[in-house]
DNA sequence: TCGGGAAGGTTGAGACTTCAATCATCACTC
DNA sequence: GAGTGATGATTGAAGTCTCAACCTTCCCGA
């Protein structure tokens, strides 16, 4: 069952042995990376891997800044799981919140120099765990290939349409 | 900074611009399909994606159990995070515990009638979902590389030298 | 300009995960 | 057959995430 091969009328396309090998293997690899750099880094930078993915949006944006929405969608998160993960850094000292002169709902996140401190010390950690996780591993083809493939899942999952229901929209 | 393109001496590998973009790609595609079938369960089953996987690999499994620890192993994830999901599935009726003759110390997951039922009545909509999501958009070709990459990296991650740093084993 | 819906963001409760500590049993050795 | 370390599994607390409810401000048409 969930994946079964089976055949007859009405039921639903089941993955064939192929097609359920490739799942799995893309479970495993996802589940195992997940856990593998959110332990990396919350040994040497003190924080989850998304936590860390944050500050580095920021580090990369004018200002070291980004309205709350625009980084909850370039994180592909919810706002709210922002809001409380935003909350956690400030009371480390890595991020500040900021009014937005122009909409007086809005908030921006601004990295802090303690903040930026934090990333030039384990970045270079961080980077080599990824490469020899995933870059080191792989062919330049495969490595080609493999950003191709999930730039169209990616692609697939936040349509353009109005009403699509998109983490940092809920 | 992150994973910034830079050069000198006895400075890492930061990753260049198409490294870059393949794993944003990775990060954004892993990040929306995770959030995304999630909430298709959360909906449609009553429980979290990697709940659902539980119960998947119990159906699949002779007798319809397995001890925690093989179950740990096969899902990629801790026994502790394990304890805690069978409990909760426990309550819902949907597995039961049972103890291992041959080593007292063993526990079985056992997948109950309750359970089965469940995943038959979801398996349908939840295949559908994952083709939706992943494989009605690939060729033929890119579904073979995907199963191949992501097996190098899952098998990247469990190396089997002694001491590894293994979910299961932690 | 008033009203109502949409957008930006936060909050608290409950669910889930991590981490370290714990307990019981097993396997091995002397 | 007693001691010792390893194995199988659970527990509770702290951290994180989800979900729904909420508040404020903005936008826009009547």
């Amino acid at each position: 069952m969930g994946y079964m091969n089976r055949a007859s009328a009405d039921e639903p396309r089941w993955l064939n042995d192929e097609e359920q090998r490739t799942w799995q293997a893309y479970l495993h690899a996802t589940t195992l990376l997940d856990d593998h750099l959110d332990r990396q880094l919350q040994r040497d930078a003190g924080m989850p891997h998304i936590y860390y993915g944050l500050l580095v949006k920021l580090a990369a944006a004018p200002q070291r800044r980004l309205r709350m929405t625009e980084l909850a969608m370039e994180s592909k998160i919810t706002r709210s799981r922002l809001s409380h993960a935003i909350a956690r850094l400030e009371k480390n000292g890595w991020v500040r919140r900021e009014e937005c002169p122009s909409d007086k709902r809005g908030q921006f996140a601004v990295l802090t120099d303690a903040g930026y401190e934090v990333l030039r010390r384990t970045a270079p950690g961080h980077v080599t765990a990824v490469r020899q996780a995933l870059f080191d591993r792989l062919t330049p083809e495969q490595q080609k290939s493999l950003g191709e493939i999930m730039e169209i899942i990616a692609e697939g999952l936040q349509p353009k349409e109005a009403g699509a229901d998109l983490p940092w929209l809920r």
